[in-house]
Formats: structure tokens, sequence, C-alpha cells
RNA sequence: CGGGGUGUAGCGCAGCCUGGUAGCGCACCUGCCUUGGGCGCAGGGGGUCGGAGGUUCAAAUCCUCUCGCCCCGACCA
């Protein structure tokens, strides 16, 4: 049966190239497994999927992905295509090498960093590799679009992605080549994106479902957008990049965007504070626990005063002593591109005194952003703006008034859930989809616009929803796997089921092999036959490692009594099975396993 | 971008400090043997030691440059 072949003008690019059904024993294709790791692996997924022969490197974040790897990606894929058309886009292709011209109608040329891959043709012409493509999508359709009756449209792809990271890591995880699900969506009005926006929440919720991912959505930064909502999919592994802050309510955040509810008030001070601020010597006492602790006071007594630099300012930004400054919160606040803390000597310069002793009083020629926190502290200490001194009883609203009072505060484990005041659990996560309300961010610039009912010019509304297709199948290992190989989640195996031939010098067993193979290819089961002339250790380490969900044995022994060998990879628990009641067990049995998920 | 490390057979590594004709394990080839968890024995093939330059009678080894790869840091006043 045709499983992975390609529905009659069923359309994609590569690496969208479905492998098609042919004779599946492993004599016959290219599979090679490694016996060691691989030096440069670092994590679980990328040690696993080199070792099992799905990915191989060719370059710093740039892999093959082999016949097996390309068959797990090529079922994420289908999945991926089932749900995304269910939701209502359709697929095209874009190219994966663009002009530099659309990049800089909407300014990313000079915007993006050197993470954009740039080039030239042999005109001298500037391109760039495809990061992304809300620029090309959005050139599309201002082409096509000119009413509103002509929308919503809503367009996705399957592509490679060239992003050139600092530093890439972690095979698929964190590559620089990476296949990706990208999807626009483009709307005459607001409601209407909520309406795609909704449909790619669901349809992201199902494909995660599907491949039997546990993962949870949370909110997530939308960058300098400002305003518009986004979410992202995070498959939960101990391994991942991202924390997550989550309360047993249902709200979850990205760390980077988190909220809190109201935090524990500072404590009372020990003593009468003075009336109006006051100098004390604190010699040599830089961080707040330590000026603290020389004074008597709780971190929370204080005002922590950070001078960042931005693309444009400096700026002093105010924080309780006890808590830290979230950098992505304090950006969209500033609403800057690129953020840093200053040098120890551009701080003398910007405060007057020295790193470690800055606060806000009498601070000028800086922008000064407060956090609620300092807000609403009645009286606090705060370094002095001079070499070894503090000042005390600075109270703020009198002794000092931020430009600006944005929450910057970075919330952690244990602090009160925005929503119901429980205290939230951090969690790790791996991102695997990202969707976005980009409002008119790209098509504004651009001129994709359409005349509303009333023959207005209007700018198209847009959404964008991306999704790792690569990151995916890495995070599905991620999370699946023990200490002999690769757990494979039956939706995202290469092989659901594989057929070991041991004893391969016996006419009979081989030829009771083969004759399972036949049929079970007969009923359209996706099965692999081993039929490699090697020992059975070597066999079945083999197989671990590569995780197939489902093993059927067949040997000399079992044979003897009329039996092959059944078992799941999972639990690995073997049942015999007569001879002439294979098909129906492996069937039955991976109708059982399908049933536990969506489909 | 900074700091560190590394590059020797397909893979994993030793040799480098103290220059003297390149080694180990796995894999591979041949034969025998073996076949339900990475067998055994015997024989064999395979490397311009990342690249360029230099020092030297002699360089994998010392020096300079260069390229690749890996790790750490992007750290809180």
């Amino acid at each position: 049966m045709a499983r992975f072949s390609r529905a009659a003008g069923e359309r994609s690019g590569p690496p969208a190239v479905v492998p098609v059904e042919g004779d599946m024993r492993w004599t016959r294709t290219f599979i090679h497994t490694l016996r060691q790791d691989p030096a440069d692996a670092e994590v679980v997924s990328h040690r696993l999927m080199v070792r099992a022969g799905l990915i191989s490197k060719v370059a710093a974040g740039i892999y093959n992905y082999l016949p097996l790897g390309l068959r797990t990606l090529a079922k994420l894929e289908r999945i991926i295509r089932e749900e995304m058309e269910h939701a209502g886009s359709s697929e095209l292709l874009m190219p994966a090498v663009t002009p530099a011209e659309l990049w800089h109608e909407s300014g990313r040329w000079s915007q993006y960093g050197p993470e954009l891959l740039r080039l030239k043709d042999r005109h001298q012409r500037d391109f760039c590799f495809g990061p992304t493509h809300e620029e090309v999508v959005t050139d599309i359709v201002r082409r096509e679009v000119r009413s509103y009756r002509q929308l919503p449209v809503n367009l996705y792809q399957i592509q490679t992605k060239f992003r050139d990271e600092v530093r890439p890591r972690f095979g698929l995880m964190r590559g620089r080549e990476f296949v990706m699900k990208d999807a626009y969506s483009f709307h005459a009005d607001p409601a209407d994106l909520e309406v795609a926006y909704r449909a790619m929440e669901t349809a992201y919720c199902r494909i995660f479902e599907r491949c039997g991912l546990s993962y949870v959505k949370v909110e997530a930064d939308t960058g300098n957008i400002g305003g518009s909502e986004s979410h992202e999919f995070m498959v939960l592994a101990d391994t991942g990049e991202d924390a997550i802050l989550s309360c047993s309510c249902g709200y979850g955040a990205n760390a980077e965007k988190a909220e809190t509810g109201a935090l524990p008030e500072a404590p009372a001070w020990p003593r009468q504070a003075p009336e109006s601020p006051e100098a004390v010597a604190t010699p040599e006492q830089t961080s707040v626990e330590d000026v603290a602790a020389f004074l008597e006071l709780e971190p929370a007594h204080f005002i922590k005063t950070m001078i960042f630099e931005t693309d444009q300012e400096f700026v002093a930004v105010l924080i309780r002593g006890d808590r830290e400054i979230n950098e992505v919160k304090l950006k969209n606040a500033l609403g800057c591109t690129h953020l840093q803390l200053a040098s120890a000597e551009k701080i003398e310069t910007v405060t007057g005194g020295p790193q470690g002793f800055s606060g806000p009083v009498g601070l000028h020629d800086v922008r000064v952003v407060a956090d609620p926190t300092v807000m609403s502290l009645a009286v606090t200490a705060t370094g002095a703006n001079a070499a070894d001194a503090h000042l005390v009883g600075v109270r703020p609203g009198r002794d000092f008034d931020p430009a600006v009072v944005a929450d910057v505060n970075l919330a952690v484990a244990g602090d009160p859930c925005p929503r119901c005041g429980q205290p939230m659990i951090e969690k790790r996560g791996i991102e695997v989809g990202h969707i976005f309300k980009l409002g008119t961010k790209y098509s504004e610039p651009m001129r994709c616009t359409f005349l509303d009912s009333e023959g207005n010019e209007q700018p198209c509304i847009m959404g964008c929803y991306g999704l790792g297709v690569g990151r995916t199948a890495a995070a599905a290992v991620e999370q699946n796997h023990d200490d002999r190989g690769i757990i494979w989640p039956l939706p995202l195996a290469p092989f659901e089921v594989v057929l070991v031939l041991l004893n391969s010098d016996q006419d009979d067993v081989v030829a009771a092999a083969e004759q399972i193979y036949g049929s079970l290819r007969a009923a359209g089961v996706d099965v692999l036959f081993d039929d490699r002339l090697e020992r059975p250790g070597v066999k079945f380490n083999d197989l671990d490692l590569i995780g197939f969900p489902v093993r059927l044995v067949v040997g000399k022994k079992g044979l003897a009594s009329g039996n092959v060998e059944l078992s799941l990879r999972r639990d690995g628990e073997r049942q015999m099975i007569p001879l002439d009641g294979v098909v129906q067990a492996v069937t039955g049995l991976l109708a059982e396993e399908r049933a536990k998920l969506p489909s």
C-alpha cells in the first residue's frame, strides 16, 4: 500500500520528498548505526539521532537527513499538512533564496544581524537565504488582493530555512539549516484574524497530540511588534532551552513574558527610617545582598539600579533589590532593538559614581525606568552615585520621578500566578511552535492593502504561524528514550514494525520470515525487514537504538514450536504468537496503539 | 564578539611535553568457527597526521599564520 506515496496533485517541494514504498528490507536500504557516541553530541536527541543513523553532520548546524530520519520527517510533515489543510491553509512553496529588495521594503535587510545569510549573485546583486518568509508571502498577496472580498488568505509551506546562528548546537534542535512549516494569514479586520489564529492554535494542538508528544501552550513575548498576541508550543523536556512558568489554574507563559500576581510586600523597616535621603558609608559593598547585610536591612528594602545601553540611549532601570530584571520586558517597554548592560566606564560617565553604587536620586540626562514594585515602596535605600556610599530614606515619587513605570520584573518559580495568585512552578520546554498576531508590521511598509466595503484602502492584518519540523522530531526523541536508545511514538517512527530474522542460515527460518514479511506488506503494515546476516545481539541492539515501536522476531527456537515473538519497544514484554496469527496480532496491536492517540 | 580546547584510518582515541620511518579499539576484507542481546581464532587492507610557511641532518611532535570543529561566557551593580 502506498502509505507514503503522494496523492495525485498533492504539491510540495524539497525536503518534503516522501519516501515511496519499495522493498523495505534492511540490506536493500541505507541504515548505518554507530557503536560509539559521536564526539560532538551533547544532548540526548542529537546523540541518539546520529547514532541511530537518522541524521549525519555535514557542517556546523547542517545535517543530512538519512533515509530513516527522512521517513520520520515525512510522517510528521504528513500530519502537519493534514491539520493545516483542515484549518483552512493552502500549501505553496516559496524560494529559499530571496532578493534583497523585498527585505529593504520591510526594513529587515538592515535590522537583521549576521543571522541573515546574505549572498551575491554573479551580477553582484544582493540576495539572502530566507530565515522566514513574511516579505515574500506579503509580496505574493499584494499582487493579487484588491478587495476585502478576496480575504482572508491563508498560506503555508514546508521548507528549508537558514539562520546563521551564533552557536549552532544540539543537532536538529538548534541547527543553522532547518526544516520549518511556516504559515501566513491575511485579514480585513482583527476579528477575522482572531478566527484564523484560533484555528491555527487548534491545529497545532492536534498536531502535537497526534504525534503523541507531551506539550504545553504558553503565552509568549511578542518582541518589538507590541500589543499583539502570541503563543508558543513547548514540548516538555528537562533539557529544553526555555523556562516556562505555569500554574494549576491553566496559566502558562514563557519566563521571558511571564507576569506575576501581587508580590509579597517588603518587610517593615527594622528601625526608624530617616525623613530625607541620608548618605551612609558602605565601603566596597557593591551587591544588594552585601549592602543589605552591612546596613542590617533586607534586599527588598533596596532599589537596585542597573544602567543599560540601547541602540539610542542610556537608561537607568530600577527594580526592587530582591528581584531581577527581565530584559525582554525591558526591551519592549523601551521599544528598542538592542539592549545591553552598560560597561563600568559608561556607568561612571552616566551616573558619576562607580559600578555598584548607582541610584535614581539626582540622575539627570538619562531616562529612568522603574518597576511598579519599586514605586510601591514607601521608603527605600539605594546607591548614592558616589564611591562607597548609599542613600537611605529615599522615597520613590518624592526623591525621584521615573520617566517610565513598567513591569520589568523577572518572574520566577514560586511567584504568585497573575490569574489566581497560587504559586507558579517552573518547567523546561523545547519551543516547537510559535504563533503570532503580526498586525500590519509587514503589510503597511510593503503596501499590501485592500479596499474595504466603504472603498477605503487599508493594510491587511496578518498572522504568522511557525512550526519547527526537525526540532519537533528531535523533541520527540528528547522526550521518548531510555538508556538503550529512542522509543519512537508510533506516529513518528521511521517504521512502525520491524521484523527480525535470526538464524538466517537456516532455510526454514528464512522462508518463514519471508512469508511473514510478504503477508505483513500485503496487509499494508509499515514494516522494515531486518534481513541482515548479523548476530542476534548486534540486531537487537540496533533495533533498540533506532526505536521501532513494534518488534517481531523470527528465530529457530520459536519456530520449533510454531511461534514468533512480538514485543513493544516501550516495555519490552514479549508474547509468543502462532505463525498463522501473526498478521492479525500485529494489525490488532497497531490498532490498539493508534487508538490511544487522536487521528 | 571574547576566552579555552581540539584536528592523527570510516568512527572513538593514544602518540606531541622530551623531534628519529605512525599506533590502539571498533568497523572493513579473507578463511575457519559461531547464531535469542554488540561471539571466537587466524590472516589482511587502509592515514600526504586539517592546510600553508618556517626552524632542523630529521617535524604528527617545536615556531608562525590559516581553516574547520567543539566547549564556555554572553551574568545582574
